[in-house]
DNA sequence: TCATCTTTATATTTTCTTTATAATCTCTTG
DNA sequence: CAAGAGATTATAAAGAAAATATAAAGATGA
């Protein structure tokens, strides 16, 4: 099922937009404030954002800034006559299409149609990580960077899948043996090392930046290059 | 470090309470909606909780109820006063003390710190240390100052936890030997201060004063510059 | 058999310790 | 109170040790 977050401060409008969308036989998530807003998005992935550029704790601009410089997913924005007009720049700086309030229900569906099927529907669903140039696709067992498809082995996708969930959180040798055999450690970093190694040598084909990264003496993390 | 956290859609009054807080010494997080605030709360151990009643996304109350599921942590409700006078039965509905607007900032202040004393400040809080332009993060190793990430080695690491857990307590180079090595000391301080002399540079790069003291004699602390 | 995983062996890198020398402080003494 | 000896600490740089990287050979299992 498609995923959408809205995020707009106003009670009245997020819950009108959220009934609607649910009507229709999407999934809904609602935020009320910039931060909250780009935090879900941090969390899951969304097939579409409505996004309100009025909000607290950050404005929709800095809300979608950030959401571009992690995805590519279709933002429809949303927001009063007069601020949009002055802003219309926003298509340029990565906007799909936006709304004006006030708005007909029935115009944001189509509008929302609109952009799923134009984004091709492929993108952010279900089991997929996503993390800069890096995506996990548990389907298929892959790692597309830039889109360009890297198999992994089950040992391989194992430990990716523990970087991609939670980026930068360092796993220790041991950590990522014991999650990702679910076996005990008996003092075997080696192993994981030569992992490490065979999928740094195929990610760095595709990307600019590395993304593995070691803590020396700690363990290992994913990070932005 | 006393961690506060703000849950108010307004950005002026967010902010000017968050100044007033960071100048004062505390660790502030700032939340803009309802749903936003409870979470931040849910991930995190705070120390008090200052909570708006008018919130998008979830009212004040309703915030407030669901922390008191979970917790005692102090809650002081802020609010307009006619707001404030009909909900006077907040106070038995867990908040523990209200103030209302326009606020003075001293004010503010003087009844947090009333409510933090009365609380004993013993909340058990997370992974990381805060000692005036430092924090330390366990999670990723890392020393911040003023925001500019200074990695650190697993000795450093362990060397500096020891003192930012303890600020202004003398430790011996004895000490620091044995408790972040983890082994006997054999009259061996030079290697301490070799460390203690690298991390300072590191540390001084990004720093008005220097935060380590050298107590003639006797051995270092953590020290305001 | 084939692909994957593990082990082995060696190279590389980073960190830790030692060494050597300079700078600083304390305390004595005139 | 100033000067200087002796002790303590600071820092740079070299050497030793530890951790990791990688290639290639061997083991495992469908």
């Amino acid at each position: 099922m498609e995923k959408i977050l809205i995020i707009e401060d106003n009670d009245e409008i997020n819950k009108l937009l959220r009934e609607m969308l649910e009507t229709t036989g999407y999934e809904v998530k609602s935020a009320f404030s910039g931060p909250e807003g780009f935090l879900y998005f941090d969390q899951e992935n969304y097939s579409l954002v409505l996004l309100d550029l009025m909000l607290p704790g950050m404005s929709g601009e800095e809300v979608l800034k950030k959401i571009r410089e992690k995805s590519t997913v279709p933002v429809i924005v949303i927001s009063a006559k007069n601020e949009i007009e002055s802003k219309l720049d926003l298509l340029e700086n990565g906007a799909d299409d936006y709304i004006t309030k006030p708005f007909d229900v029935r115009e944001v569906r189509a509008r929302i149609e609109l952009q799923l099927k134009k984004h091709g529907s492929a993108a952010g669903n279900g089991n997929k990580i996503v993390f800069e140039e890096l995506v996990l696709d548990k389907e298929n067992n892959t790692l597309f960077a830039n889109d360009a498809a890297i198999p992994l082995t089950k040992i391989e996708f194992s430990i990716m899948e523990l970087l991609m969930k939670h980026p930068n959180k360092i796993y220790s040798k041991q950590e990522l043996y014991e999650l990702a055999w679910e076996d005990h450690y008996i003092g075997e970093d080696k192993t994981v090392n030569v992992h490490i190694s065979n999928m740094r040598k195929k990610i760095s084909e595709h990307t600019k930046g590395e993304y593995i990264d070691t803590v020396w003496g700690i363990g290992v993390r994913l990070k932005k290059a």
